[in-house]
DNA sequence: TCTTTTCCGTTGTAAATACAACCGACTTTT
DNA sequence: AAAAGTCGGTTGTATTTACAACGGAAAAGA
């Protein structure tokens, strides 16, 4: 566990925290590590998950898959982020999603309800916890209901232009790169692929944007 | 605000506490009430937002307008939910949505530092209550998750029959009233009214389902 | 009661999308 | 180095959807 605590110090949840207390917390929190390799399940649709999560190596994948086969791509989770927390109440159900390792991965298990317990004369750094906890969800929920506002963009193109100003604003430039390959990125936005490949050649055509593999430009007018 | 502790004594943020102590929570918490009356903005887009909210009376429709006026119903709150925890963090930015009262509604507000800032000695039923905003916010979180399934779906029909199907979970009946007339429904489905009704009436033809009105019926194959 | 407005189903047409299939470029595997 | 696989762009067709417009029924308002 103590190989992750300088990963685990840059992490919203345990951000201005020291090395020394987040190690003391580690132990109070019961908190426990897990590897998985590329491509293999770390949960299946229909498990019960009771922890708190946190991704400490490595990139994940959130999808579903419906009764024929559609797969969609409902998000992705990188290093530092936590995951799990909506399945953390007592009365949540079964897992609705895969979830899926895109590299390599290591996730950390935290015992929830220990996080909720509070302890404050034994551990001055619970209540802070707690607080990075809710604003951490509270963010979380923003980011939902903002790829809901994508995802009722009804053509594909303005499914395309909100994800890309989006992504543009995150990184702060005309100019980024995405994670996604093509067909991932079909699937984040629930298009055809090769209906999103031909709106992209166009809005190219047309002097809206550039790209080449996953590096875009976006350009004004 | 004494008059809404019966009502706040059902929520799920306050459930198991006494009236009571809800009373002298108030007080602690600084909460405070406002009015609407039906189709009054409770928020507009680009307001800033500190406060927990809680809908005491009425109903309210969440949505959203993009630049050519596509309107699209995002989530509607009924009495006794919570809302607005999604712009609770310090560095949340402005709101994004409207919040408007679909019928004359009363929202409660609450100072979300002083909830998050814990006083254990004082206030024996805070750390239930911290609870239960946990608990809370993560439900709000797996329904937005399921939104989103439900917003990946990519035909009318498709859309229709999650919408349904999920409808009658929620009801645990395969008949079930709705609240949202035909239009309200399409936004939420983000489909044109039209094309929905008219798949509707097909899927009805095929004997798939029934309906009058806002009461459905699912029919089993 | 009469008028006005809202709601919902229907239809036709233009536009957008899904799907399948194919190809060339590139990567990975053996 | 050869083979196999992945990836992204292109095209044609069938399907689906959006949009506008209309009319009857019901509800709301005067």
């Amino acid at each position: 566990m103590k190989k992750y605590i300088s990963t685990l110090k840059r992490t919203k949840l345990f951000a201005g925290i020291g090395e020394e207390e987040i190690a003391s917390m580690l132990n109070c929190l019961n908190a426990s590590a897990k590897n998985y390799s590329k491509k293999e399940y770390v949960f299946h649709q229909g498990e019960y998950i009771r922890d708190l999560l946190l991704l400490a190596e490595g990139r994940l994948i959130i999808q579903k898959e419906d009764y024929w086969g559609n797969l969609s791509i409902l998000n992705e989770i990188c290093v530092g982020e936590m995951f799990g927390e909506a399945y953390a109440a007592p009365d949540s159900g079964a897992l609705l999603n895969d979830v899926i390792a895109a590299e390599d991965s290591t996730v950390l298990f935290f015992d929830i309800e220990k996080i909720l317990s509070l302890c404050p004369s034994a551990c001055p750094y619970h209540t802070r916890l707690v607080k990075a906890l809710f604003y951490t969800i509270s963010e979380k929920n923003r980011k939902l209901v903002q790829k809901l506002s994508l995802m009722s963009q009804r053509t594909t193109r303005e499914k395309l232009l909100s994800y890309l100003s989006d992504e543009a604003k995150k990184q702060n430039s005309s100019s980024f790169t995405i994670s996604f390959n093509r067909q991932q990125m079909a699937d984040f936005l629930s298009v055809d692929r090769s209906a999103m490949s031909n709106e992209l050649c166009k809005m190219r055509d047309e002097g809206m944007l550039d790209f080449h593999k996953n590096e875009f430009t976006l350009f004004e007018e």
